[in-house]
Formats: structure tokens, C-alpha cells, sequence
DNA sequence: TCAATACGATACTATAAGTACCCAAATGCG
DNA sequence: CGCATTTGGGTACTTATAGTATCGTATTGA
């Protein structure tokens, strides 16, 4: 049961299962903005155990229902709206230091304005709980490190770094020490990741 | 109010507040042991959504009046819970490479059998909520980082490291990759950590 | 016209954390 | 001894919210 069929698939992103029907009335984009948004700003408000989904909807001008038939879960449904956000730019200044400290400043400046840790915690947590959730998520979480990763290998490109160097495992290790310190305390702050980056580039550059 | 008296404390943890007072009953010291017990033990089977206080408190034998006595909250029983099972041994294998690879490997085996991760993103989630608990949850994880910056301070002693090296941002640099691969997905194994611990130390390592 | 689906409204279920209160049992102090 | 103080078992209760169920109506394609 529940194949699914060979039929094209129109609307971007809240198609939670593949229907490919056509039959019946279709939804309302303007729903899924509706309801994207207003979550998106209560959030903004209360963080992720303070969103209240009959409030969501309440705010959104829709019923729970609407909301459950697209996103069985609170989880889903924070996840869906972070998706909509801006990822970080992928500015080039041309050198691997500057393109890193941008990046990760830009991200614990973020940090420290929004409600971010709190949602990267609570999803972290509802993907232990739910492991299918981690289908959703991880995905998610690379595209979101991509500009970082994408800096790197700009610099092994230019020789800054060794051909040999895994811009992936280069970019877990600077963005999981500011994770480590953004979840369990230590602080991340500008002064910090000028201090991390700067040992890292150091350490891994090529030698001058 | 609540001014801490000079008078000397005994109990050894589950003092929550600094009650120097030694009038009425005193606690049961197996009282503790009990619900700490039967709390490990439940969170192996269910880990830490699937816990359920009460039957923590059927299991001890105790009532929940008791555990709340002690622990707050949930996340703070579980935490003292925690706090009790032993830390990674501080084994001196004589080179960082050795002791780094066999700390995280022995970490991530933890990880792969127990429900560690699940505890420290829930714990990490809870921290985001209730600022106060991060008076209690960022020492601990400290502490248990401690065997590895204790064997990167070797490293500097020895010579593998320049004396610049910060131990505790070095710490931060492999734990939080390994963190970030297993609360976000991307996998930490042995061979990841073999990977890691070979190309950190082999970058930040003074030149052979 | 009809099948199929969306949508609002509303009530409901389920669950579990944390609280309140009672009475009995230890303990130290005067 | 007896009183204040605290622990502890028992138990019922409050509270809060995620998720479900249902019903009537609206909108679409065939």
C-alpha cells in the first residue's frame, strides 16, 4: 500500500506525502505561507517549547487540522518554516580566513539574536526520539553548511590548503566547536571564532 | 533570604539547595542510591522522552514527593543521574594520536550502545530553555571533556604541540565534530574518529 | 451531478510533569 | 520527655498541550 504513482508533483514543499492525485480542491499556497509565517514569527516570540500550535494557527487565520493535514508534527512543522529562512550568503572576499570569519561570524550574531540554538536543540533532541525524522533534518543541516564547505574547497583550488584536505570534515570541525560551545556553554562570540579560525587556517594551510 | 550559613555540608550531591540545617530527619542516603538506580536503569530501556517519572519513582520504590524533594525537574534528576556513572578513563597511551584516538573511540562506542545522545540533546534543549540550568549542565560537560585536555596538556609538554596550542579549543575542535556528526547525522565511527584525530594532529602538530 | 479533497470549527483524548496535602517516622535540642 | 523540623509514602489533583476525530461547508475536475 501506498505507492506512489508515477504522477507529476506541482507544489513546492508541503506535499507530506507524495499524492499525486489531482482530484478534489487543491490547497491554498496562501495557507502554507499563512501558517509558514505565523510561525516564523511566534517563534521569533517564545523560542521552540514556547510555540503553542493552536496559536499558530490561531494567528495564522487556520484551523489545527489545516495545519496537521501538511505537517504531522510540531517538529515537522518548525522544521518546514526554518527551511524558508535565508541561508547564509556565500560572500567570496577572496581569501579562506576572511570567507570563514564572515560566515561564522555571521552565524553566532545570528545565534545570539534568535531563537536558532533553541530550535537546532529541540530538533536535535526530536531526532534521537524519531529517527525518521533524521531524513528531514540532516539533509537540511549540510545544505545549511554548504557556503562553508563551498569556501574551502575554493581554497584548496587556490593552494591555500592541501589538495589532500576534506573540506567537509574542515568545515565539522570549526562549526562543531561552535555548536559545542553554542549548546554547553563557553561562548561563541566574534573574538572566539577569530580565535578558532585563525588557529585552524594556520594549522591546516599550506605552509607559506 | 536563602544566605548560605557557615555550617558544613556532608551529603555528598543531592543537596539542592545549601540547607545547612541539620534539624528534623535526615535524608536517606540508599534513598538516593535508589532513584538514581532505578533512573539509569530506565533510561537504558527508554531513554529520556520515554522515562516517565513515575516510573522511576514505582521502580525505587519511593514516592514522587521524594524524587521531587531532591531533583526539580526531570531533565535535573536525570542530569544527577548523569553526574554518577564514571568518566572516560585518562588513559596516558604516550602519544596524542593514541590518546585522542582511543578517548573518542571509546566515546563513540558509548554513544553507538547507550542512550547518551539522546540524554545530551535533551539536556542541551532544556539548557536553551531554563537558562539556570546551565549552571549545572556546563560544568558537568566540562568536567567530562577534561581526560582529553588533560592529554593534549601531555602533548604540549612533550613537545608534539606548539605552546601556543590551547588545549581546551583543541578539545573543542575534535569533540564538537564528533558532536555535530552525531546529533546532525554524517556518522562518527572508528573510522571517522581515526580520521579526525590523524588530521588534526597532523596539522596542529609541531613539524617532524 | 458526483467524487474527492480542503478547510473551519469544535470538542475531545491522552498523557505526563509537577503540586498539594495528609499522616507517620526520624532526628536534634532544650 | 516533648516539641519543632524535616523526611517519606500515599494519593489525588491540577495543568497544559500535542495530536485526533468529526461534521458541515467550500472548491475543484470529470
Amino acid at each position: 500500500m501506498d505507492r506512489e504513482g508515477a504522477k507529476k508533483v506541482r507544489s513546492q514543499m508541503p506535499q507530506t506525502r507524495a499524492d499525486a492525485r489531482n482530484a478534489g480542491r487543491p490547497r491554498d499556497p496562501l495557507t502554507d505561507e499563512a501558517i509558514i509565517a505565523a510561525t516564523l514569527a511566534l517563534i521569533v516570540e517564545s523560542g521552540f517549547e514556547g510555540l503553542r500550535v493552536g496559536d499558530v494557527a490561531d494567528r495564522a487565520g487556520v484551523s489545527k487540522a489545516t495545519m496537521y493535514r501538511r505537517w504531522p508534527t510540531k517538529h515537522d512543522l518548525v522544521l518546514a518554516a526554518l527551511r524558508t529562512t535565508p541561508p547564509l550568503e556565500d560572500i567570496d572576499r577572496g581569501s579562506l580566513r576572511r570567507d570563514l570569519k564572515a560566515a561564522f561570524t555571521r552565524f553566532v550574531e545570528v545565534a545570539a539574536t534568535t531563537p536558532v540554538i533553541g530550535l537546532l536543540t529541540a530538533l536535535a533532541a526530536e531526532r534521537q526520539r524519531r529517527s525518521e525524522f533524521a531524513e528531514e533534518l540532516d539533509p537540511f543541516i549540510q545544505e545549511r553548511m554548504q557556503p562553508i564547505v563551498a569556501a574551502i574547497e575554493r581554497a584548496v583550488e587556490r593552494g591555500e590548503l592541501s589538495q589532500a584536505t576534506s573540506p567537509r570534515m574542515l568545515a565539522d570541525l570549526i562549526g562543531g566547536a561552535i555548536l559545542l560551545r553554542l549548546f554547553f556553554g563557553g561562548g561563541a562570540d566574534r573574538r572566539s571564532v577569530t580565535r578558532l579560525v585563525d588557529a585552524v587556517v594556520t594549522a591546516f594551510g599550506v605552509e607559506r
